[in-house]
DNA sequence: AAGCCTTTCACCAAAAATGGTGATGTGTAA
DNA sequence: TTACACATCACCATTTTTGGTGAAAGGCTT
């Protein structure tokens, strides 16, 4: 018999977390070792000492933490943790920043449960996995730009915001123009237009309201 | 041996079916007959003779028709289906419109899974069922009794919305600029621009910003 | 020391949004 | 029938945003 793969599961709806143990616990291969409700307690969880998991099956939308915060701290302390994420959204924008911070699956709630299983084999074996519908949106949109092992290019690594970006977003959030962030901030509006720009390029969205949505969906507001 | 109780599931998510499937297989008294994972599917499969069950656990949010239009439905078909609402939202304002719509339970999906089957069993017994946190959240708000703060108000300004300025709200929170949402409705761009200065005197905010995060707040998007 | 990131600012040009005023046709409610 | 709301468009001026390029100072890491 082949050794147990140990899955911590995080994600806000009991009942989906119900569902993915019900699954789960199909494959006499995968055992849980544990479940999260936060982001939070993700992290601590992780940070007790003799808890680990081979793979944690992680949701974006959380309270506390979400799972980007999540993702980022395991860079941050320089933990490798195998991470699938597991989202509502196929949007290609939210796949991508994922897979920079260091994330090895990603499957989509739309999935059939034993995906997940195929997922977890798939990431604990050190390859990377996404369910079909993922796969379908990443190719019509970046043709060939996903490394099949591991690594993700540097370049992109850090799309996160700094903390000036991440003040200037809040207050266009808040209807202010560049003109009263300037004022707000006691800087040059021609700074706050750069940050602007800066926002735009990172988060790949087209406008001021592009920013607002991102802001809102990661729940920076 | 009562009589068996038979269920069908409507959700987008498939994992969040199976759990719940599983969860419910865990007792004998309730059985599923069938699942859907858009609105359209629910009424399609309703329309279908023969195709009966004693509940509906239904999700808000789904495309194609989310669980509002299902609700509407039956209660302009006049077909009496109970209905457990199945939902993210711990919203009151949510609650009172499921209800208002003739839905007989309200479970969160934070809630345990084990909710679901007494909310089942409660609903085909002919009596209501909300989960705690919900129970809790009415509570909240009927006891300070004054209606939340910003509702009333917003939900008037909602409807004093016109038809197409609620279509050009929704295209700017896709991040449209005025020349793509003219050329997306075929209007002139000076219309688009007529609609937006309204929107911004309407809503009484001062920027395409507050457009999209006043959808947001109000669930247009 | 060399290299990168962040923060800060400037200048220029084009595109877009905002503010105001006014006008037409259509339908509907008082 | 009169009045009012809605949908549609035009023209104007001003402000704001977006896009591109560049650059200097300070910090942190290797």
């Amino acid at each position: 018999m082949k050794k147990k793969i140990y899955v911590h599961v995080a994600d806000d709806h009991k009942i989906l977390i119900e569902g993915i143990m019900a699954v789960i616990n199909t494959d006499k291969e995968i055992e849980i070792t544990g479940y999260s409700l936060t982001g939070q307690e993700v992290v601590d969880w992780f940070h007790v000492k003799g808890n680990k998991a081979d793979v944690l099956i992680l949701d974006i939308t959380m309270p506390v933490l979400d799972g980007f915060e999540v993702l980022k701290h395991f860079a941050k302390e320089k933990i490798d943790q195998k991470v699938i994420v597991l989202s509502s959204y196929d949007d290609v924008k939210i796949v991508q920043e994922v897979l920079n911070l260091g994330c090895k699956g990603y499957i989509s709630k739309n999935s059939a449960g034993e995906h997940i299983i195929n997922a977890i084999k798939a990431v604990a074996n050190g390859e990377q996995y996404f369910s079909n519908d993922i796969q379908s949106s990443l190719l019509k949109s970046i043709s060939g730009q996903i490394v099949p092992k591991g690594d993700v290019p540097d370049k992109f690594l850090l799309n996160s915001l700094t903390e000036r970006e991440l003040d200037v977003l809040k207050l266009i959030t808040k209807e202010y123009s560049s003109i009263e962030i300037a004022d707000a901030m006691s800087l040059s509006t021609n700074t706050i237009d750069t940050y602007r720009k800066s926002l735009l390029k990172k988060l790949k969205v087209k406008n001021a309201v592009g920013l607002a949505m991102y802001a809102v969906k990661n729940k920076i507001v």
